[in-house]
DNA sequence: GGCCACATTGTTAACGTCAATATTCTCTGC
DNA sequence: GCAGAGAATATTGACGTTAACAATGTGGCC
């Protein structure tokens, strides 16, 4: 029957065209769903890319058209439950949508690392990119580069540049701290994130704001970062003072080491101190108390991450910034304080 | 200057070649670093690329080659520490090495959902593959698919048909479990992860073998996936059991819910009940009590798997699978039973 | 039955790069 | 100062695809 024994190259247009017994161009029409191809021809030509087990070359596609299905995503290189599943659902969604995604991962937020994340997208002739930076230093680097391609910011803050998505971290601090309120507690104590983060400067905003439109001066801010180590050591502080009735801490692991400070200190939780998260990790559930907290849509920011990425990349409509609503999971660590202070 | 105001098209080698008098192969030498090149020649060239802003084609360089400097990883679409740890170290560590990464995500684990994941990154024509899925069925479906390019299992469990790093999970477990055992404990119960992770399976294994080993017979497991839902569930179970007194979870999700079953039924944490855990989740050290736990090295995993696959891809030496030795890590929920039962 | 419109197919020329093959320098040695 | 050997550079031709244009077929209408 013929048969070559050739160094197995991969099958191309042509080996089907030829096979099909048409030009290599009707099979890229068909390829491409191009009107004005017979029935009949498109099913030959289907059958032989079948047979062939052929599979379009995406290089050569890329280098003709100058145009890529490829998006990138600046994101942090952690293992925090945000960005881990903010990343996720933008890669499922992208896949979904037939793009490939490439991630350049962030260790640190300085100008330098944040260009040489976008200058290895930019290399790779990415269509169009998401940015996952919650720090202000990595948004202000965004504006030095000559982009040339579509770029929205994800969860990290509003932009007056650039189409962005963010879920309303200040409306998510208000509830929280609104709901401690509304359980009775004199004022509220924040155990803040890392301020360049901003997500942790919109949440105590929104903490602060939410005290003073009650009329209370907001108490000191206990600083910390995302760890479960700096709400441990937050509560070793906020735990000596008898005065403290209710907590909002910026994130649930910082939630989850201010438990275990107040257990150590004898403080108990809800019944003596209240405490809410941010974020609803999977395990917030199952702390003791369970922890009442702010859930993200995480799937939802991603969808209109994408969409708004789409909206450039197509020219449509639909390229303003979007911003995503929290919800409060009401569970256990907070309560009424008690009688006597 | 004579200025053209062109559609912007993005430099080419031709560009290059043209500002720095030469010919375009001569750009190429230079990009490619190879020999025979007048280091004046070599300088004009790099001055003319870093004038024009010139950036390498890299569709043109794939399909001229046939090659790419792209990596697939198969990954499933969890949150979980492990997988997300080790996909992070992963990405991180080929950047590092020059090559992009382009990741599949597995929501489940079928053979269908696989062979996509799959084709979709070998459509992509990536130069070889990581896979990161660690159930039987998933390895399974690898098996039935023509591949074409060099695959490394990572995470999944030991593979006869191709090189694989793994962590060696049930030296992970011997570690806990008798790490229980010295400290006193009749014997040691164990909640155990879904029981078609490969993990799951080998920490079951080991956690059994070393009871056996110790001439004890392993009371029933309690199964379980990998939340703390499950944990919980289990928590409730054996916290009514009085003779349970050491117990081994799968993870540290596990642990966690296990902890707060045994807090609301009253049993102390490690007085009456010692717990020991997997993974070393960051929260692992301020849950109440500290969680005594098992580490995973994902960094040095994500190093052999790249390693490994690079030796494929290079046809070196080094295709032997690798095992990592994972370490436990004392803290406080881990006592001697107390007096009496 | 001839002509026109349009549907269908084919042909040719890029796209930017690297490899293979020429060509032109530039020495070295005598 | 000329041959010959390399070194250094240039020229040409793929790679697999799409776009632009050219060519052919097909039917309806008068």
């Amino acid at each position: 029957m013929g048969v070559e024994a050739g160094p197995a190259r991969e099958p191309s247009i042509i080996d089907v065209a030829r096979r099909a017994g048409v030009s290599h161009q009707t099979v890229s029409r068909v390829l491409n769903g191009h009107p004005h191809v017979r029935e009949g021809t498109r099913h030959k030509v289907l059958s032989a890319i079948g047979e062939l087990g052929y599979r379009p070359n995406r290089a050569a596609r890329a280098l003709v058209t100058g145009r890529s299905q490829v998006l990138g995503v600046v994101a942090p290189r952690t293992t925090l439950f945000g960005p881990v599943s903010l990343l996720a659902a933008f890669e499922e969604q992208a896949a979904e949508a037939g793009f490939t995604v490439i991630v350049a991962r962030l260790r640190t937020f300085d100008q330098a690392s944040t260009g040489n994340a976008v200058r290895r997208l930019l290399d790779q002739r990415v269509a169009g990119m998401a940015v996952i930076a919650p720090v202000a230093s990595a948004i202000d680097a965004l504006r030095e580069l000559p982009s040339g391609v579509p770029i929205v910011t994800v969860d990290s803050g509003p932009d007056r540049l650039r189409p962005a998505v963010n879920v309303d971290q200040a409306e998510g601090a208000r509830l929280a701290t609104q709901h401690l309120l509304d359980a009775g507690h004199a004022t509220v104590w924040h155990v803040s994130g890392p301020s360049d983060w901003f997500d942790a400067a919109e949440r105590m905003a929104g903490w602060s704001d939410t005290l003073r439109r009650a009329g209370l001066e907001p108490p000191p801010v206990v600083p910390a970062d995302w760890t479960s180590a700096a709400g441990y050591r937050a509560g070793q502080l906020l735990g000596r003072m008898p005065e403290v009735t209710a907590v909002f801490a910026a994130n649930d692991s910082l939630a989850l080491g201010l438990l275990r400070a107040l257990h150590e200190l004898g403080r108990s939780v809800p019944d003596q101190v209240s405490v809410v998260g941010f974020d609803d990790i999977p395990e917030a559930e199952f702390l003791v108390p369970p922890l009442t907290t702010v859930r993200q849509d995480f799937e939802s920011v991603a969808r209109q991450g994408l969409d708004l990425l789409l909206a450039q990349l197509e020219l449509r409509d639909g390229q303003e910034s979007r911003i995503i609503a929290p919800v409060l999971v009401e569970r256990a660590s907070v309560a009424p304080p008690a009688a006597q202070g």
